[in-house]
RNA sequence: CGGCGAUUAGCGCAGUUUGGUAGCGCACUAGUUUUGGGUACUAGGGGUCGCAGGUUCAAAUCCUGCAUCGCCGACCA
């Protein structure tokens, strides 16, 4: 490709909305211009990018075995509803209708329609397993797009479904599906985890998600520092402490703070350290024989914080999840929230594992303005369960038993599932046994967000001149950049040349032939990204030399003109 | 969904307090200059100042409503 038949699209400054680097940087590089709130276009930069991901996570899924279909975005409403996704999935769902008023879905996910087209096909055993998958956009109508395409509204996936027989073939393909994602990630050159992962509205049991390790990621991934243990912190088991109770050594004591309604004004003012008090966080309970929701206690030490996930999924607690209105509070209580503990509080209590080990510490007097010191488990409160409910903290034991949990944040590229019958039993999708008998199906599904890789990649991979690509999906593996070419007799010959033995090699090259300066053209190609540079000026041709520039060492070698071709290609198809 | 903020040329911004015919830098066009790291100069093109209504002799500027975009929050006990 030469520059002068191209979009480039570089921008010297940074377009004010863009927070996080990757945004920035696939703005100015020219590979993505915003249309709406969290809707993008792909420049040529971008898109050339963006397809080179998809070839290699397509690469990976036929070798593992899997077989690329394609299936509609927009899909029929009844699917959704024999599902039962229809109800649940709320606003993220976008719902349109047609022009007879009928209704339908953008698609955020395909299951249903997989599975749909799954029943209809297969019959027979015989058939299984069976791994479909395609590339494909997802509409989700996100409550708050931000960064880029990282959380867009529209974005490219790749998706894959697996129907077996039982649930042991199943954890095969899993299996399977894991060693290829690890493929992916390996070949895309980034630094990456798989971690325990809890299935949300996918469903399902056993599941991992992919994460590239990256600061501005939004999840939290805590992992072991002595074993391969990795799990989202969502979903990491904070362990009992290894310690026993400490016996009671103080009186039940009321006193006064008008002062204090945080955890953090509690000690600001009246010195009690945070370990030595808890948090009594009010939440709904499932709801009696006349559809009224009780209200529930969660306990948690007052420098930890509550694990919503945990919590949610305790049989006493509503769920989804949700804090009691301060009305409701006070009606049951009589205090406001900031005065709240366990002492004498009517209605079921549970209280995280490392609040159970406190001995003499402080909590809420339900009384506004009012606080107990000394309070005591079994002495001063009866009547409560002992759960899991807060999320791991840097340092603690690490659940597998082996060495202390540390916590990096992430950014989730791939997921993947046992799905078991979920969709299958509610679509009724069954073949035929080897018995004769029907048999319903059991599903695995397999997510990569493609798009995502893309700022993800260049997360991990920038310097203050712009992004370093990994070279395997780099826009252009290459840049010729002549010197002043339009003043040279000799320049332009031998760049045309070596740009049409380069193309030759398959090397993905892009010739700089604008009348720029150069520095100009250095700085564009350094902004986009390309991994080499391949610079023809005056000064070397005497010796009939050109240099080649490295982006991510910077190091640059002079090259007899000769051996360039067969050096290039050496160092690009070489890593 | 709640809070805050923004909206003026492709991009980044000033001008709004105090109403008086719309500016700067980058980018773009032409020319000169420069020539191994975003050269300098000259001359240009480009804007119904987010939209709608109102006040006024006069509105980017004041008032009302709406829209869009962004940030933060949704852990507070």
């Amino acid at each position: 490709m030469r520059t002068s038949q191209y979009i480039l699209a570089t921008l010297k400054e940074t377009p004010s909305d863009a927070e996080i680097i990757s945004h920035q940087l696939m703005l100015r590089a020219g590979m993505i211009r915003k249309l709406a709130s969290g809707l993008y276009t792909w420049l040529p930069n971008g898109l050339k990018v963006l397809r080179k991901v998809e070839a290699i996570v397509r690469d990976e899924m036929n070798k593992a075995g899997a077989i690329e279909v394609l299936m509609p975005v927009m899909q029929p409403a009844d699917l959704w509803e024999e599902s039962g996704r229809w109800e649940q999935f709320g606003p993220e769902l976008l719902r349109i209708k047609d022009r007879h008023d009928r209704p339908f879905a953008l698609g955020p996910t395909h299951e249903e329609v997989i599975t749909d087209l799954v029943r209809r096909e297969i019959s027979s055993y015989k058939q299984l397993p069976l791994n479909l998958y395609q590339v494909q956009t997802k509409v989700r109508d996100e409550v708050r797009p931000r960064f880029g395409v990282m959380r867009a509204r529209e974005f490219l996936m790749k998706d894959a479904y697996s129907f077996h027989l039982n649930d042991e073939c199943l954890a095969k393909t899993y299996q399977i599906m894991h060693t290829a994602y690890c493929n992916i990630f390996d070949r895309l050159g980034l630094d990456y985890r798989p971690v325990i992962a809890d299935t949300g509205s996918i469903g399902g049991s056993v599941s991992h998600e992919f994460h590239v390790l990256a600061e501005s990621g939004e999840d939290a991934i805590a992992f072991s520092d002595a074993s391969d243990y990795a799990a989202n912190i969502e979903k990491a088991e904070a362990l009992a402490p290894a310690i026993e109770r400490p016996a009671p050594a103080a009186q039940l004591e009321r006193f006064e703070t008008p002062n204090a309604k945080t955890i953090a004004e509690l000690n600001e003012h009246y010195h009690i350290a945070p370990t030595q008090s808890v948090k009594t966080l009010i939440v709904y309970g499932n709801p009696d024989e006349h559809g009224k929701r009780g209200l529930v206690a969660l306990i948690l030490r007052g420098d930890h914080e509550l694990n919503e996930l945990k919590a949610d999924k305790h049989p006493l607690v509503f769920a989804p999840l949700e804090m009691a209105k301060e009305e409701d509070i006070v009606n049951a209580i009589g205090a406001l929230p900031g005065s709240l503990g366990p002492v004498g509080l009517a209605m079921p209590i549970l209280v995280d594992r490392s609040a159970a080990v406190l001995a003499d510490f402080v909590a809420g007097a339900n009384e506004n303005g009012v606080h107990y010191r000394g309070i005591n488990w079994d002495r001063d409160v009866n009547n409560f369960d002992v759960v899991d409910l807060r999320n791991v903290v840097e340092g603690d034991p690490s659940p597998c038993g082996k060495g202390l949990l540390q916590i990096k944040r992430g950014i989730e590229v791939g997921h993947i599932f046992q799905l078991g019958s979920k969709y299958s039993e509610a679509m009724k999708a069954a073949v035929l046994g080897e018995n004769g008998k029907n048999q319903t199906m059991t599903m695995g599904c397999y997510g990569v967000g493609v798009s995502r890789i893309v700022a993800a990649a260049i997360e991990q991979n920038n310097d203050k001149f712009g992004i370093i690509w990994p070279t395997s999906i780099a826009p252009f593996e290459l840049a010729i950049v002549p010197m002043n070419m339009h003043k040279s007799h000799r320049i332009p010959a031998i760049a045309e040349d070596l740009y049409q033995s380069l193309k030759a090699q398959g090397i993905d090259v892009l010739f700089d032939d604008r009348k720029e300066r150069p520095g100009v053209m250095f700085n564009d190609m350094e902004l986009i990204g390309v991994p080499y540079t391949l610079v023809i000026g005056e000064r070397n041709l005497d010796n009939n030399q050109v240099e080649l520039k490295n982006r991510r060492t910077g190091e640059a070698s002079l090259i007899d003109i000769t051996q360039a071709v067969e050096i290039i290609s050496k160092a690009i198809k070489g890593e």
